[in-house]
RNA sequence: GGGUCGUUAGCUCAGUUGGUUCAGAGCGCUGCUUUGACAGAGCAGAGGUCACUGGUUCGAGCCCAGUACGACCCACCA
């Protein structure tokens, strides 16, 4: 079969993605194995996959995969989130594209519209995880609106009801006015921007002397309206006369009192401060603490009500405008200055966040924390990084406030409350089971209406790890009681408290039992300039275009090669053709032993019994590969990665494979050759869960094999034994050849000029030297001896404590190699001197460990014999 | 305002319990090399007072304190 040039990924990737799904390698059902868990965050259902998913997949499938090898019984359950506002709000994009108002919609129609929308879109996500080849168990697929995720949903709100940790009520919450629905505390960032603070005088009310005002400073003089005390702190001297007096709010002219409290600052602004209760969180706090009115003067949509009186119907932004032109006008501004401030904006629909007072459903947490900040802190659950991210968690539970849940929205779970014409409340799984509360009470007989309202996408996403196994709803589920707890959670870092911390709660509030043993937060994806990805600044690129120009492994290994565990990764398409280029390698590897392998005939020899190169890289092999189970074990992937990169392309195919090369007159020997083909199996299988369709596809290629032996379900060997003797000469024997091909280099000697090499070991090296038997030969153009005699006309360099003499049939400036020992043997000196300052220390004899001052000890008898070496080769010049 | 993390080669980062044959890797850069796997390559090389200032120690990139910058999180100051 004749190989391409390069590797081309399209077909291989598709070829695999079919082949392993019909083989159901990823299929999962419980059985005597041990599990290895992992449910992916699931993402928004009419999303495409970003950069951030990439780097999350790319990690969950490394670990699923090595998992599967390692003898796991390993299940990735897939899966996609409703996401209520997000994908209510585009829902709505799309009907007023079509001319469709949301409003004159029934929730039946809308949810329809809903549903074929999710049926188009909803598929996207998925085959994109499947591009990426992401190992999951697509028979688990779960949508956090399934019918019995849904049912899942509202048995633990009635769950909590019962258990008196839900309840309803009028509270100030945070109201996004673009998607017009209640937010959470969390669904709210604040951003840095410079805003105004303007100055305007409020009159004092009383009798004929009108002249005398309170300046009062505001950020939002479109609240005015709403404003029913003026506040300033009773230690305050300038206001101090102002007590019982009454102050007149501009642009409406009613009359509200004086009120004092310390809450005031009087170093802030003017020291006076308006009060508006239903627009303020403090506000509405001072307003509770003096039974002041509410004026509520915002519609939902962020509009001026009727209660405003002025700008009735004008946006607030407007509307501030118009309420600054006014005072203006009426001379009561006093002047307006740039103010630095922070303001809270909808996490989904980019709105400017409003404090409102509304009734909603709420979450007590309290409870909840305690036991999920628990597990962590006594380690049932891991967080990694853990320094960084174990204070925000523990300062986040131990402060944690009541959940808001309720969202004013139809797409989610409809909150299964029914009221009846008194206003009283029946929370019940169903209508049924609420009507028979109803019969059961004095209200018996009236109608049920249900609350309109959805809950919280996070409160249906806490449930996650659970109900993708029915353990929900079905608690004693024979899935559930296998893979659950699940295994590792990974997921990025912002949203640790939105999801990861809520699951713990859920965990163990439904199942006393934590959620998974670890969890691995992942960095943000940035531009290689550090920025943020968005769509404004266009730095996002889309992972399909991606794929298709370099492959999913190359995109693969790229994202996981500049990913440091925890931190952001900066995302250059350069690393992406690094991964190219690595697949190229490999593929050039195949295209080498098959040209062996048309080489091999009954002519291959078969008399060597030792090899070096092959005893060497078996060693090298199972010694990296010990080191690269650390790593993982420790979640330090992109370390990994490097490991097996470098123990791909610097030892096996820049030392390995050049000691074992056939020379071009002979035929390389069987021995070598199955041993090659072993070494580059096991390279494969090693790196396989990083790069999953080349690392397969080549695997087939190498060989003919029986139909189920295929690398994504081979088990990686347990027994990892090495010998150091054997890597220590590899080092040494790597530094001898470097050094000659320097020396070539220095000389310009090209690699024509065949070279005379004799060497004259230290004796503790003669044994490796006479390893250069196995390998030399392919490697540096010469003829070499042994400690045979030299006459002085050779050049001579040193190598660790060992001289090489090299003669060449052109005349070479000595002086080079005069300058070079006289180097060395100036570092050596000093460096000797240190160890002898260290030795002659009495302090450290006497404080330092005996293995430390025995490698000093060491240091300095290896130092003494170089510096005789290298004293007798420049003697001898 | 409170807190967390970071500052090591031009860039992005490793450096495990403190021991100068550990100051490293990748990318980039420089020079040489194009008929036997691979120029998407090979070989060799240059580049760093480990942010700064003190301290602990026989010994500090690593521990402690402070300073300066940077990033992020949390918090209701108009």
């Amino acid at each position: 079969m004749e190989l391409s040039k390069n590797y081309t990924p399209a077909l291989v990737e598709e070829k695999w993605t079919r082949l392993w799904q019909e083989k159901k390698y990823f299929k999962s059902v419980p059985d005597s194995r041990k599990p290895f868990t992992v449910t992916i965050p699931p993402p928004n259902v009419t999303g495409v996959l970003h950069m951030g998913h990439t780097l999350n997949e790319t990690v969950q499938d490394i670990l699923v995969r090595r998992a599967r090898m390692s003898g796991f019984n390993a299940c990735w359950v897939p899966g996609s989130d409703h996401a209520s506002i997000a994908t209510e709000a585009k829902v709505v994009d799309m009907l007023k594209k079509k001319g469709i108002d949301k409003n004159n919609l029934t929730r039946e129609e809308f949810l329809k519209y809903a549903f074929e929308w999710k049926e188009k879109y909803g598929g996207i996500i998925y085959s994109q995880i499947e591009k990426l080849g992401c190992s999951v168990d697509w028979d688990r697929v779960t949508f956090t609106m399934d019918d019995h995720y849904y049912k899942a949903v509202i048995k633990v709100f009635v769950e909590l009801y019962n258990n008196g940790l839900i309840y309803r009520g009028a509270r100030m919450i945070n109201w996004d006015p673009s998607a017009k629905t209640a937010l959470s505390d969390e669904e709210v960032e604040y951003k840095e921007v410079t805003g105004k603070l303007y100055y305007v005088k409020y009159k004092v009310a009383g009798g004929q002397q009108t002249d005398e005002y309170i300046i009062i400073a505001t950020q939002r003089p479109e609240t005015i309206m709403g404003d029913t005390a003026v506040c300033v702190n009773p230690a305050d001297d300038r206001y101090a006369h102002l007590k019982g007096m009454k102050v007149i709010v501009p642009l409406v002219n009613r009359e509200v009192p004086v009120i004092f409290d310390e809450y005031v600052d009087q170093a802030f602004g003017t020291g006076a401060l308006k009060i508006t209760p239903a627009h303020d969180i403090n506000d509405y706090n001072i307003g509770l603490k003096y039974n002041l009115p509410i004026i509520d003067t915002l519609n939902e949509d962020g509009t001026l009500s009727h209660a405003a009186e002025v700008f009735i119907g004008l946006d607030r932004f407007e509307a501030r405008k118009k309420a600054v032109e006014k005072l203006k006008a009426e001379g009561l501004l006093v002047k307006e200055e740039d103010y630095q401030t922070r303001m809270g904006f909808s996490q989904r629909t980019n709105a400017v966040v409003e404090p409102r007072i509304s009734t909603q459903w709420f979450l007590k947490m309290k409870e909840l924390a305690k036991p999920a900040l628990d597990a962590v802190l006594n380690g049932g659950i891991k967080i990694h990084p853990e320094e960084r991210f174990l204070n925000t968690y523990k300062y986040w539970l131990e402060n944690v406030k009541d959940w808001c849940i309720s969202r004013q929205l139809w797409w989610g779970q409809r909150i299964p409350a029914w009221y009846d014409a008194n206003g009283n409340v029946y929370v019940a799984e169903t209508e049924e089971a609420a009507g028979v509360q109803l019969q059961a009470s004095s209200s018996s007989g009236l109608q049920l209406v249900q609350d309109e309202d959805v809950l919280d996408t996070w409160f249906s996403s806490w449930l996650w790890p659970m109900e993708v196994f029915n353990g929900i709803t079905d608690p004693d589920h024979k899935d559930f009681n296998y893979y659950y707890p699940t295994s590792v959670l990974v997921t990025g870092q912002d949203i640790i408290f939105f999801w990861v911390s809520r699951m713990i709660m859920a965990g163990f509030q439904f199942k006393h039992q934590k959620p998974f043993s670890d969890v691995y937060f992942t960095g943000m994806v940035r531009d290689k300039l550090g920025r943020k990805m968005s769509k404004s600044l266009g730095n996002s690129p889309d992972l399909l275009e991606l794929i298709d120009k370099y492959g999913a492994d190359a995109v693969r290994f790229g994202i996981m090669i500049s990913s440091p565990a925890g931190n952001d990764l900066l995302f250059d398409e350069a690393s992406l053709e690094q991964g190219r280029n690595f697949n190229n390698k490999l593929w050039n590897v195949l295209k080498l032993i098959k040209l062996w392998e048309q080489r091999k005939t009954n002519e291959y020899k078969d008399v060597e019994e030792y090899d070096f190169a092959t005893e060497w890289f078996q060693s090298k092999l199972n010694y990296t590969r010990n080191e690269i189970n650390v790593l993982i074990n420790q979640f330090s992937l992109s370390e990994a990665l490097k490991k097996i990169y470098s123990l791909i392309w610097d030892d096996f195919c820049s030392w390995y494979i050049e000691w074992v090369k056939p020379l071009s007159e002979d035929r390389p020997h069987s021995i070598k050759f199955d041993k090659t083909i072993y070494f580059f199996e096991e390279l494969l299988q090693l790196l396989h869960p990083f790069m999953p369709f080349i690392t397969e596809e080549i695997y087939h290629l190498l060989k003919e094999r029986p139909i189920d032996d295929d690398l994504t379900i081979k088990q990686y060997p347990s027994q990892l034994n090495y010998n150091s003797n054997i890597l220590n000469e590899g080092e040494l024997l790597k530094r001898a050849i470097t050094t000659i091909r320097e020396f070539r280099s220095k000389n310009q000697l090209g690699n024509k000029n065949q070279i005379e090499l004799t060497i004259h070991p230290h004796n503790e090296n003669y044994e490796a030297y006479e390893k250069f038997r196995y390998i030399l030969p392919n490697q540096v153009n010469s003829t070499w001896a042994l400690n045979v005699a030299i006459n002085n006309q050779a050049s001579k360099i040193i190598v660790s404590k060992d001289t090489f003499f090299i003669k060449t049939e052109q005349v070479l400036n000595k002086d080079n190699q005069k300058q070079d020992l006289l180097k060395d043997l100036e570092y050596q000196k000093g460096f000797l001197q240190s160890v002898m300052k260290k030795l002659g220390n009495e302090r450290f004899v006497q404080n330092a460990k005996p293995e430390v001052i025995a490698l000093e000890q060491k240091k300095k008898a290896d130092a003494e014999a170089k510096i005789k070496v290298l004293e007798e080769s420049l003697a001898n010049l």
